[in-house]
RNA sequence: GUCCCCAUCGUCUAGAGGCCUAGGACAUCGCCCUUUCACGGCGGUAACGCGAGUUCGAAUCUCGCUGGGGACGCCA
Protein backbone atom coordinates (compact mmCIF):
# COMPACT_ATOMS: atom_id res chain seq x y z
CA UNK A 1 0.00 0.00 0.00
CA UNK A 2 1.24 3.21 -1.00
CA UNK A 3 1.01 6.33 1.85
CA UNK A 4 -1.06 9.00 0.50
CA UNK A 5 -1.51 11.94 3.03
CA UNK A 6 -2.89 15.47 2.14
CA UNK A 7 -3.55 19.13 3.92
CA UNK A 8 -6.99 20.39 3.07
CA UNK A 9 -6.33 24.09 4.03
CA UNK A 10 -9.97 26.37 4.03
CA UNK A 11 -8.85 29.33 2.05
CA UNK A 12 -9.89 31.58 4.37
CA UNK A 13 -7.42 33.91 4.87
CA UNK A 14 -3.25 34.01 5.36
CA UNK A 15 -1.37 30.20 6.00
CA UNK A 16 -0.80 30.16 9.66
CA UNK A 17 1.90 28.91 11.59
CA UNK A 18 0.05 26.31 12.74
CA UNK A 19 -1.41 25.20 9.53
CA UNK A 20 2.03 25.60 7.68
CA UNK A 21 3.17 23.02 11.27
CA UNK A 22 0.42 20.76 10.04
CA UNK A 23 1.31 20.72 6.44
CA UNK A 24 4.77 20.38 7.00
CA UNK A 25 3.82 16.79 9.12
CA UNK A 26 1.51 15.86 6.40
CA UNK A 27 4.74 16.57 3.62
CA UNK A 28 7.15 14.73 5.74
CA UNK A 29 5.27 11.62 6.38
CA UNK A 30 4.78 11.30 2.77
CA UNK A 31 8.23 12.34 1.68
CA UNK A 32 9.69 9.66 4.35
CA UNK A 33 7.50 6.37 3.23
CA UNK A 34 7.96 7.50 -0.44
CA UNK A 35 3.87 8.46 -0.61
CA UNK A 36 2.32 11.19 -2.64
CA UNK A 37 1.03 14.19 -0.96
CA UNK A 38 -1.44 15.99 -1.64
CA UNK A 39 -3.11 19.41 -2.07
CA UNK A 40 -6.92 19.96 -1.62
CA UNK A 41 -8.54 23.36 -1.29
CA UNK A 42 -11.82 23.16 0.89
CA UNK A 43 -13.35 26.28 -0.34
CA UNK A 44 -17.26 24.93 0.04
CA UNK A 45 -18.05 27.87 2.27
CA UNK A 46 -18.20 30.18 -0.57
CA UNK A 47 -18.61 33.41 2.14
CA UNK A 48 -15.27 33.17 3.66
CA UNK A 49 -13.59 31.66 0.71
CA UNK A 50 -11.23 33.94 -1.87
CA UNK A 51 -9.02 33.33 -4.16
CA UNK A 52 -6.47 35.50 -2.43
CA UNK A 53 -6.10 33.20 0.46
CA UNK A 54 -5.79 30.55 -2.10
CA UNK A 55 -2.42 32.58 -3.41
CA UNK A 56 -1.42 33.24 0.28
CA UNK A 57 -2.05 29.20 0.80
CA UNK A 58 0.09 28.48 -2.34
CA UNK A 59 2.82 31.02 -1.47
CA UNK A 60 3.17 29.70 1.90
CA UNK A 61 3.72 26.12 0.76
CA UNK A 62 6.02 27.35 -1.76
CA UNK A 63 8.63 29.45 0.48
CA UNK A 64 8.60 26.63 2.70
CA UNK A 65 9.11 23.96 -0.02
CA UNK A 66 6.44 22.33 0.35
CA UNK A 67 5.36 20.76 -2.83
CA UNK A 68 3.13 18.27 -3.57
CA UNK A 69 2.19 15.36 -6.22
CA UNK A 70 -1.30 15.88 -6.74
CA UNK A 71 -3.89 18.82 -6.83
CA UNK A 72 -4.81 21.57 -6.05
CA UNK A 73 -7.74 20.27 -5.70
CA UNK A 74 -11.05 22.82 -5.61
CA UNK A 75 -13.84 21.09 -3.90
CA UNK A 76 -16.36 23.65 -5.66
CA UNK A 77 -15.13 21.69 -9.05
CA UNK A 78 -16.57 18.59 -7.17
CA UNK A 79 -20.03 19.53 -6.36
CA UNK A 80 -21.78 16.62 -9.02
CA UNK A 81 -19.46 14.00 -7.82
CA UNK A 82 -20.93 15.24 -3.86
CA UNK A 83 -24.58 15.06 -5.67
CA UNK A 84 -24.01 11.40 -6.72
CA UNK A 85 -23.16 10.39 -2.96
CA UNK A 86 -25.97 12.26 -1.75
CA UNK A 87 -28.27 10.73 -3.93
CA UNK A 88 -26.87 7.12 -3.25
CA UNK A 89 -26.78 7.90 0.37
CA UNK A 90 -30.58 8.96 0.54
CA UNK A 91 -31.48 6.00 -1.36
CA UNK A 92 -29.64 3.71 0.57
CA UNK A 93 -31.09 5.53 3.51
CA UNK A 94 -28.15 6.64 5.39
CA UNK A 95 -29.19 9.97 5.09
CA UNK A 96 -32.23 11.95 5.03
CA UNK A 97 -34.49 15.23 4.22
CA UNK A 98 -35.16 17.10 7.63
CA UNK A 99 -37.21 20.62 7.27
CA UNK A 100 -36.71 21.81 10.63
CA UNK A 101 -36.06 25.50 10.34
CA UNK A 102 -32.92 27.34 11.65
CA UNK A 103 -35.14 28.90 13.94
CA UNK A 104 -36.74 25.86 15.31
CA UNK A 105 -33.31 24.21 15.66
CA UNK A 106 -31.91 27.45 17.48
CA UNK A 107 -34.83 26.81 20.19
CA UNK A 108 -34.43 23.14 20.30
CA UNK A 109 -30.25 24.21 21.12
CA UNK A 110 -31.39 26.53 23.61
CA UNK A 111 -33.44 24.93 25.52
CA UNK A 112 -31.10 21.82 25.91
CA UNK A 113 -28.52 24.05 27.07
CA UNK A 114 -30.84 25.57 30.02
CA UNK A 115 -31.44 22.05 31.03
CA UNK A 116 -27.70 21.38 30.66
CA UNK A 117 -27.49 19.00 27.80
CA UNK A 118 -25.71 18.99 25.11
CA UNK A 119 -27.32 20.45 22.27
CA UNK A 120 -27.90 18.50 18.97
CA UNK A 121 -30.58 17.71 16.53
CA UNK A 122 -33.53 15.62 18.26
CA UNK A 123 -34.18 13.66 15.24
CA UNK A 124 -37.72 14.60 14.42
CA UNK A 125 -37.17 14.05 10.99
CA UNK A 126 -34.77 10.51 10.64
CA UNK A 127 -37.31 7.83 9.60
CA UNK A 128 -38.15 5.17 11.49
CA UNK A 129 -40.45 1.65 11.03
CA UNK A 130 -43.79 3.36 11.42
CA UNK A 131 -43.35 6.27 12.25
CA UNK A 132 -45.39 9.40 11.51
CA UNK A 133 -44.05 12.73 10.48
CA UNK A 134 -45.09 16.31 11.43
CA UNK A 135 -46.33 17.76 8.16
CA UNK A 136 -44.28 18.84 5.02
CA UNK A 137 -44.17 22.64 5.17
CA UNK A 138 -45.22 24.13 1.80
CA UNK A 139 -42.41 25.77 -0.21
CA UNK A 140 -39.40 25.07 1.99
CA UNK A 141 -36.65 22.82 0.75
CA UNK A 142 -35.18 20.50 3.05
CA UNK A 143 -31.45 20.00 4.47
CA UNK A 144 -29.99 16.41 4.20
CA UNK A 145 -29.01 14.78 7.46
CA UNK A 146 -26.63 11.79 8.03
CA UNK A 147 -28.68 9.15 9.71
CA UNK A 148 -25.81 8.52 12.37
CA UNK A 149 -26.02 5.05 14.13
CA UNK A 150 -27.66 4.68 17.31
CA UNK A 151 -25.69 2.79 20.12
CA UNK A 152 -22.30 1.54 20.68
CA UNK A 153 -19.01 3.68 20.51
CA UNK A 154 -16.81 4.55 17.42
CA UNK A 155 -13.50 4.23 18.38
CA UNK A 156 -10.02 4.66 16.62
CA UNK A 157 -5.87 4.70 17.70
CA UNK A 158 -4.90 7.93 16.86
CA UNK A 159 -1.40 7.54 15.50
CA UNK A 160 -0.62 10.67 18.29
CA UNK A 161 -3.14 10.57 20.62
CA UNK A 162 -3.70 6.77 21.11
CA UNK A 163 -6.92 5.05 21.65
CA UNK A 164 -10.25 7.71 21.49
CA UNK A 165 -13.97 6.39 21.46
CA UNK A 166 -16.68 8.50 21.45
CA UNK A 167 -20.20 7.05 21.78
CA UNK A 168 -22.54 7.25 18.87
CA UNK A 169 -25.53 8.66 21.34
CA UNK A 170 -23.26 11.47 21.68
CA UNK A 171 -23.15 12.18 17.84
CA UNK A 172 -26.47 13.87 16.26
CA UNK A 173 -27.41 13.58 13.03
CA UNK A 174 -25.15 16.31 11.08
CA UNK A 175 -26.08 18.10 8.00
CA UNK A 176 -24.58 16.99 4.83
CA UNK A 177 -26.03 19.32 2.62
CA UNK A 178 -27.68 22.84 3.05
CA UNK A 179 -31.03 23.72 1.61
CA UNK A 180 -29.65 25.11 -1.17
CA UNK A 181 -27.94 21.85 -2.13
CA UNK A 182 -24.69 22.09 -1.64
CA UNK A 183 -22.65 19.83 0.37
CA UNK A 184 -21.25 20.78 3.89
CA UNK A 185 -17.58 19.98 5.13
CA UNK A 186 -18.29 16.72 7.19
CA UNK A 187 -19.60 15.37 4.22
CA UNK A 188 -17.15 16.69 1.56
CA UNK A 189 -14.18 15.79 3.86
CA UNK A 190 -15.34 12.03 3.67
CA UNK A 191 -16.37 12.06 -0.21
CA UNK A 192 -12.77 13.38 -0.38
CA UNK A 193 -10.32 11.65 1.67
CA UNK A 194 -12.48 8.20 0.32
CA UNK A 195 -11.77 9.31 -3.91
CA UNK A 196 -8.48 10.42 -3.55
CA UNK A 197 -7.59 6.90 -1.64
CA UNK A 198 -5.95 8.60 1.54
CA UNK A 199 -4.11 6.70 3.97
CA UNK A 200 -2.87 8.81 6.45
CA UNK A 201 -5.14 11.82 7.84
CA UNK A 202 -2.82 14.08 9.18
CA UNK A 203 -4.66 17.64 10.83
CA UNK A 204 -4.71 19.70 13.63
CA UNK A 205 -6.18 18.67 17.02
CA UNK A 206 -9.46 20.80 16.52
CA UNK A 207 -10.63 17.93 14.18
CA UNK A 208 -10.52 15.08 16.56
CA UNK A 209 -14.16 15.85 17.33
CA UNK A 210 -15.32 15.54 13.74
CA UNK A 211 -13.01 12.48 13.21
CA UNK A 212 -16.21 9.86 14.67
CA UNK A 213 -18.63 11.39 12.68
CA UNK A 214 -16.48 11.21 10.08
CA UNK A 215 -15.47 7.12 10.50
CA UNK A 216 -19.32 6.63 10.52
CA UNK A 217 -19.76 8.69 7.26
CA UNK A 218 -17.21 6.64 5.78
CA UNK A 219 -18.53 3.54 7.04
CA UNK A 220 -21.76 4.30 5.38
CA UNK A 221 -20.36 4.51 2.69
CA UNK A 222 -18.65 1.63 2.70
CA UNK A 223 -15.27 3.60 2.71
CA UNK A 224 -11.68 2.39 4.10
CA UNK A 225 -11.05 4.47 7.18
CA UNK A 226 -7.71 6.05 7.34
CA UNK A 227 -5.75 5.93 9.90
CA UNK A 228 -5.98 9.61 11.71
CA UNK A 229 -2.95 11.64 13.87
CA UNK A 230 -4.21 14.71 15.40
CA UNK A 231 -1.94 17.02 15.95
CA UNK A 232 -1.84 19.48 19.07
CA UNK A 233 -1.92 23.22 18.65
CA UNK A 234 0.62 25.89 18.47
CA UNK A 235 0.01 27.90 21.28
CA UNK A 236 1.42 32.09 21.22
CA UNK A 237 4.40 33.25 23.03
CA UNK A 238 2.22 34.06 26.23
CA UNK A 239 0.45 30.64 26.05
CA UNK A 240 -2.74 32.15 24.70
CA UNK A 241 -4.31 31.28 21.83
CA UNK A 242 -2.97 32.10 18.74
CA UNK A 243 -4.51 35.25 17.27
CA UNK A 244 -3.46 38.74 15.01
CA UNK A 245 -2.25 40.48 18.10
CA UNK A 246 0.46 37.88 18.87
CA UNK A 247 2.47 39.54 15.72
CA UNK A 248 3.61 37.41 13.05
CA UNK A 249 1.21 34.77 12.83
CA UNK A 250 1.48 33.95 8.74
CA UNK A 251 4.08 32.11 7.38
CA UNK A 252 4.79 35.10 4.95
CA UNK A 253 5.43 37.33 8.05
CA UNK A 254 8.53 35.25 8.73
CA UNK A 255 10.67 35.54 5.60
CA UNK A 256 9.05 39.64 5.88
CA UNK A 257 10.60 39.86 9.56
CA UNK A 258 13.99 38.22 8.31
CA UNK A 259 13.86 34.90 9.05
CA UNK A 260 15.50 32.03 6.85
CA UNK A 261 13.35 29.07 5.68
CA UNK A 262 15.23 26.18 6.64
CA UNK A 263 15.53 27.83 10.25
CA UNK A 264 11.28 28.29 10.16
CA UNK A 265 10.97 24.73 9.13
CA UNK A 266 13.72 23.57 11.41
CA UNK A 267 12.19 25.24 14.15
CA UNK A 268 8.40 24.14 13.36
CA UNK A 269 9.61 20.40 12.91
CA UNK A 270 11.03 20.77 16.49
CA UNK A 271 7.65 21.71 17.70
CA UNK A 272 5.96 18.54 18.79
CA UNK A 273 8.25 16.81 17.05
CA UNK A 274 11.37 15.49 18.14
CA UNK A 275 14.42 13.16 17.08
CA UNK A 276 16.54 12.43 20.26
CA UNK A 277 18.07 15.26 21.20
CA UNK A 278 18.45 16.33 17.75
CA UNK A 279 17.70 19.94 17.47
CA UNK A 280 19.22 21.35 14.48
CA UNK A 281 18.77 19.43 11.07
CA UNK A 282 18.06 20.01 7.40
CA UNK A 283 14.95 19.20 5.49
CA UNK A 284 16.35 16.33 4.20
CA UNK A 285 17.54 15.11 7.63
CA UNK A 286 13.78 15.84 8.67
CA UNK A 287 11.90 13.49 6.17
CA UNK A 288 14.75 10.70 6.72
CA UNK A 289 13.30 11.01 10.48
CA UNK A 290 10.03 12.20 10.40
CA UNK A 291 7.33 9.53 12.14
CA UNK A 292 4.02 9.93 13.72
CA UNK A 293 5.51 8.30 17.05
CA UNK A 294 7.36 11.05 18.34
CA UNK A 295 5.09 13.73 17.76
CA UNK A 296 4.21 15.02 20.93
CA UNK A 297 0.48 15.10 22.20
CA UNK A 298 0.26 18.23 24.13
CA UNK A 299 -0.07 21.71 22.94
CA UNK A 300 3.20 23.87 22.41
CA UNK A 301 3.64 27.05 22.58
CA UNK A 302 5.75 29.03 20.79
CA UNK A 303 9.07 30.29 21.42
CA UNK A 304 10.22 33.30 19.27
CA UNK A 305 13.49 33.43 21.16
CA UNK A 306 14.53 30.13 19.76
CA UNK A 307 13.36 30.42 16.79
CA UNK A 308 15.74 33.53 17.06
CA UNK A 309 18.52 31.81 18.29
CA UNK A 310 18.23 28.85 15.00
CA UNK A 311 17.42 31.34 12.89
CA UNK A 312 21.17 32.86 13.98
CA UNK A 313 22.30 29.41 13.74
CA UNK A 314 21.32 29.52 9.92
CA UNK A 315 22.63 32.86 9.39
CA UNK A 316 25.61 31.68 11.23
CA UNK A 317 26.44 28.94 9.06
CA UNK A 318 25.00 29.80 5.50
CA UNK A 319 27.39 30.32 2.56
CA UNK A 320 28.26 34.49 2.52
CA UNK A 321 27.49 34.68 -1.48
CA UNK A 322 23.79 33.19 -0.05
CA UNK A 323 23.55 35.19 3.00
CA UNK A 324 24.47 38.23 1.05
CA UNK A 325 21.80 38.02 -1.64
CA UNK A 326 19.40 37.51 1.43
CA UNK A 327 20.55 40.49 3.28
CA UNK A 328 20.21 43.10 0.17
CA UNK A 329 16.17 43.08 -0.67
CA UNK A 330 16.29 44.17 3.44
CA UNK A 331 19.37 46.49 2.84
CA UNK A 332 17.32 48.29 -0.07
CA UNK A 333 14.16 48.19 2.08
CA UNK A 334 15.72 50.68 4.55
CA UNK A 335 17.00 53.10 1.84
CA UNK A 336 20.22 51.78 1.29
CA UNK A 337 21.12 51.80 -1.87
CA UNK A 338 24.09 48.93 -2.20
CA UNK A 339 26.11 50.32 -4.93
CA UNK A 340 27.19 53.15 -2.70
CA UNK A 341 29.23 50.84 0.06
CA UNK A 342 31.07 47.34 0.26
CA UNK A 343 29.54 44.29 -0.94
CA UNK A 344 26.17 42.81 0.91
CA UNK A 345 28.24 39.43 0.74
CA UNK A 346 31.60 40.98 2.93
CA UNK A 347 29.12 43.19 5.21
CA UNK A 348 26.92 40.00 5.90
CA UNK A 349 29.89 37.88 6.75
CA UNK A 350 31.59 40.80 8.94
CA UNK A 351 28.08 40.95 11.15
CA UNK A 352 26.74 37.35 10.75
CA UNK A 353 28.09 36.80 14.23
CA UNK A 354 25.99 39.37 15.80
CA UNK A 355 22.57 39.67 14.16
CA UNK A 356 19.77 37.00 15.06
CA UNK A 357 17.74 38.12 11.77
CA UNK A 358 18.21 39.92 8.98
CA UNK A 359 16.29 42.76 9.42
CA UNK A 360 18.76 43.25 12.91
CA UNK A 361 21.47 42.74 10.04
CA UNK A 362 20.21 45.48 7.87
CA UNK A 363 19.72 47.89 10.64
CA UNK A 364 23.44 46.99 11.62
CA UNK A 365 24.65 47.57 8.38
CA UNK A 366 23.57 51.14 7.92
CA UNK A 367 26.82 52.86 8.36
CA UNK A 368 28.63 50.89 5.91
CA UNK A 369 26.56 52.42 2.91
CA UNK A 370 25.96 56.14 4.86
CA UNK A 371 28.18 57.99 6.30
CA UNK A 372 27.47 58.22 10.22
CA UNK A 373 26.27 61.67 12.01
CA UNK A 374 28.31 60.77 15.04
CA UNK A 375 27.19 61.92 18.57
CA UNK A 376 29.00 64.35 20.69
CA UNK A 377 28.04 62.53 23.44
CA UNK A 378 29.82 59.65 22.32
CA UNK A 379 33.17 61.19 21.27
CA UNK A 380 33.60 62.95 24.76
CA UNK A 381 33.10 59.83 26.22
CA UNK A 382 35.57 57.52 23.97
CA UNK A 383 37.86 60.02 22.29
CA UNK A 384 40.31 60.96 25.24
CA UNK A 385 43.56 63.64 24.53
CA UNK A 386 45.86 60.75 24.98
CA UNK A 387 44.32 59.12 21.85
CA UNK A 388 44.28 62.18 19.50
CA UNK A 389 48.05 62.35 18.24
CA UNK A 390 47.57 58.73 17.92
CA UNK A 391 44.86 58.68 15.60
CA UNK A 392 46.68 61.92 13.33
CA UNK A 393 49.40 59.57 12.97
CA UNK A 394 47.46 56.73 11.66
CA UNK A 395 45.79 58.64 9.24
CA UNK A 396 48.81 59.83 8.12
CA UNK A 397 50.25 56.75 7.47
CA UNK A 398 46.65 55.24 6.56
CA UNK A 399 47.22 57.28 2.87
CA UNK A 400 50.02 54.70 2.01
CA UNK A 401 49.13 51.52 3.92
CA UNK A 402 48.48 48.56 2.27
CA UNK A 403 44.44 47.76 2.23
CA UNK A 404 44.11 44.77 3.79
CA UNK A 405 42.70 43.57 7.21
CA UNK A 406 45.73 42.28 8.56
CA UNK A 407 48.20 44.48 7.69
CA UNK A 408 45.33 47.30 9.27
CA UNK A 409 45.27 45.18 12.47
CA UNK A 410 49.27 45.56 12.74
CA UNK A 411 49.12 49.27 12.12
CA UNK A 412 46.51 49.96 14.80
CA UNK A 413 48.81 47.83 17.30
CA UNK A 414 51.96 49.74 16.38
CA UNK A 415 50.19 53.01 16.89
CA UNK A 416 48.89 51.83 20.53
CA UNK A 417 52.28 50.45 21.44
CA UNK A 418 53.92 53.86 20.06
CA UNK A 419 51.87 55.93 21.83
CA UNK A 420 51.71 53.87 25.03
CA UNK A 421 48.11 53.60 25.36
CA UNK A 422 46.06 50.53 26.24
CA UNK A 423 44.14 49.03 23.14
CA UNK A 424 40.46 50.21 24.08
CA UNK A 425 41.61 53.21 23.99
CA UNK A 426 42.52 53.56 20.64
CA UNK A 427 40.04 51.33 19.35
CA UNK A 428 37.22 52.93 20.58
CA UNK A 429 37.67 56.46 19.48
CA UNK A 430 38.03 55.05 15.86
CA UNK A 431 35.20 52.82 16.12
CA UNK A 432 32.86 55.88 17.20
CA UNK A 433 34.70 57.69 14.16
CA UNK A 434 33.84 55.17 11.62
CA UNK A 435 30.62 53.72 12.60
CA UNK A 436 29.09 56.08 15.34
CA UNK A 437 28.54 53.21 16.94
CA UNK A 438 30.10 51.76 19.85
CA UNK A 439 29.19 48.01 18.91
CA UNK A 440 30.35 46.90 16.11
CA UNK A 441 32.77 44.51 14.20
CA UNK A 442 36.47 44.72 14.74
CA UNK A 443 38.06 48.20 14.03
CA UNK A 444 40.40 46.61 11.56
CA UNK A 445 37.41 44.84 9.64
CA UNK A 446 35.39 47.57 9.15
CA UNK A 447 38.02 49.61 7.54
CA UNK A 448 38.84 46.92 4.85
CA UNK A 449 35.14 46.94 4.04
CA UNK A 450 35.09 50.70 3.87
CA UNK A 451 37.70 51.35 2.00
CA UNK A 452 40.85 53.80 2.03
CA UNK A 453 38.97 57.36 0.85
CA UNK A 454 35.91 56.70 3.33
CA UNK A 455 38.56 55.75 6.38
CA UNK A 456 40.01 59.04 6.04
CA UNK A 457 37.66 60.75 5.31
CA UNK A 458 35.32 59.69 8.48
CA UNK A 459 38.39 59.93 10.63
CA UNK A 460 38.72 63.30 10.04
CA UNK A 461 36.01 64.24 12.64
CA UNK A 462 38.38 63.76 14.94
CA UNK A 463 39.48 67.58 15.48
CA UNK A 464 42.26 69.21 17.06
CA UNK A 465 45.73 69.13 15.47
CA UNK A 466 45.88 68.46 11.97
C1' G B 1 -23.55 22.50 30.91
C1' U B 2 -22.23 17.87 28.03
C1' C B 3 -18.47 15.23 25.40
C1' C B 4 -13.35 14.79 23.99
C1' C B 5 -8.16 15.80 24.60
C1' C B 6 -3.80 17.28 27.41
C1' A B 7 -0.34 17.50 31.93
C1' U B 8 8.48 16.47 32.85
C1' C B 9 12.90 22.70 34.16
C1' G B 10 10.17 29.71 32.53
C1' U B 11 9.85 27.48 27.09
C1' C B 12 10.58 23.26 23.30
C1' U B 13 11.51 18.42 24.59
C1' A B 14 14.24 13.10 25.90
C1' G B 15 11.98 9.39 28.65
C1' A B 16 7.66 3.47 26.27
C1' G B 17 8.86 -0.12 34.98
C1' G B 18 14.82 -0.55 37.09
C1' C B 19 19.95 2.64 32.37
C1' C B 20 16.79 8.79 36.07
C1' U B 21 20.82 11.24 42.41
C1' A B 22 15.47 12.78 35.29
C1' G B 23 19.18 13.98 29.75
C1' G B 24 19.44 17.82 25.64
C1' A B 25 18.16 22.73 23.59
C1' C B 26 16.41 28.02 24.18
C1' A B 27 16.25 31.62 27.92
C1' U B 28 18.74 32.97 32.50
C1' C B 29 23.16 33.46 35.97
C1' G B 30 28.65 33.09 36.64
C1' C B 31 33.64 32.47 34.74
C1' C B 32 37.09 32.40 30.53
C1' C B 33 38.44 34.46 25.70
C1' U B 34 38.54 39.58 23.90
C1' U B 35 39.54 45.61 20.10
C1' U B 36 33.49 47.25 21.93
C1' C B 37 29.35 44.18 21.16
C1' A B 38 28.88 39.59 19.60
C1' C B 39 30.74 34.67 18.46
C1' G B 40 33.10 30.74 21.02
C1' G B 41 34.56 27.71 25.50
C1' C B 42 33.48 26.11 30.56
C1' G B 43 30.22 25.85 34.67
C1' G B 44 25.60 26.87 37.62
C1' U B 45 20.22 27.63 38.87
C1' A B 46 15.85 25.16 37.23
C1' A B 47 10.91 20.10 36.19
C1' C B 48 8.21 14.58 36.68
C1' G B 49 0.64 19.15 39.18
C1' C B 50 -1.75 16.44 43.65
C1' G B 51 -3.61 11.85 45.92
C1' A B 52 -4.45 6.77 45.96
C1' G B 53 -3.42 1.98 43.77
C1' U B 54 -0.55 -2.05 40.88
C1' U B 55 4.67 -3.69 41.54
C1' C B 56 10.40 -5.94 44.83
C1' G B 57 10.67 -1.21 42.05
C1' A B 58 6.78 4.21 38.65
C1' A B 59 8.26 10.26 35.41
C1' U B 60 6.78 5.78 32.95
C1' C B 61 0.72 1.38 34.17
C1' U B 62 -4.61 2.21 36.59
C1' C B 63 -8.17 5.31 39.08
C1' G B 64 -9.61 9.91 41.28
C1' C B 65 -8.72 15.12 41.87
C1' U B 66 -6.93 19.70 40.20
C1' G B 67 -5.51 22.67 36.33
C1' G B 68 -5.35 23.81 31.03
C1' G B 69 -7.35 23.28 26.05
C1' G B 70 -10.84 21.83 22.27
C1' A B 71 -15.72 20.61 20.35
C1' C B 72 -20.88 21.01 20.61
C1' G B 73 -23.22 25.59 13.19
C1' C B 74 -27.50 24.90 6.93
C1' C B 75 -18.15 27.31 9.36
C1' A B 76 -14.19 24.60 8.01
Amino acid sequence: MTIRSRFAPSPTGYLHIGGARTALFAWAFARRLGGTFILRIEDTDVERSTPAAVQAILDGMQWLGLDYDEGPFFQMQRMARYQEVLVDMLAKGTAYHCYMQPTELDALRESQRARGEKPRYDGTWRPAPGKTFPPIPAGLQPVIRFANPTGGVVSWIDAVKGKIAIANDELDDLIIARADGTPTYNFCVCVDDWDMKITHVIRGDDHVNNTPRQINILAAMGAAIPVYAHLSMILGDDGQKLSKRHGAVSVMDYPQNGYVRDAVVNYLARLGWSHGDSEIFSMEEFCQWFDLDHITPSAAQFNTEKLNWLNHEYIKKMPVEQLGGLLTPFLTQTGIDVTNGPSPDYVAEALRDRAQTLVEMAAQAHYFYVRPTIESSLLSQHLVDAAKPAIHSLIAELHHAQWHKPDLSILIKAKVAAHGLKTPQLMMPLRVLLTGQTQTPGVDTIMALLGRDEVLARLQQVGGKS
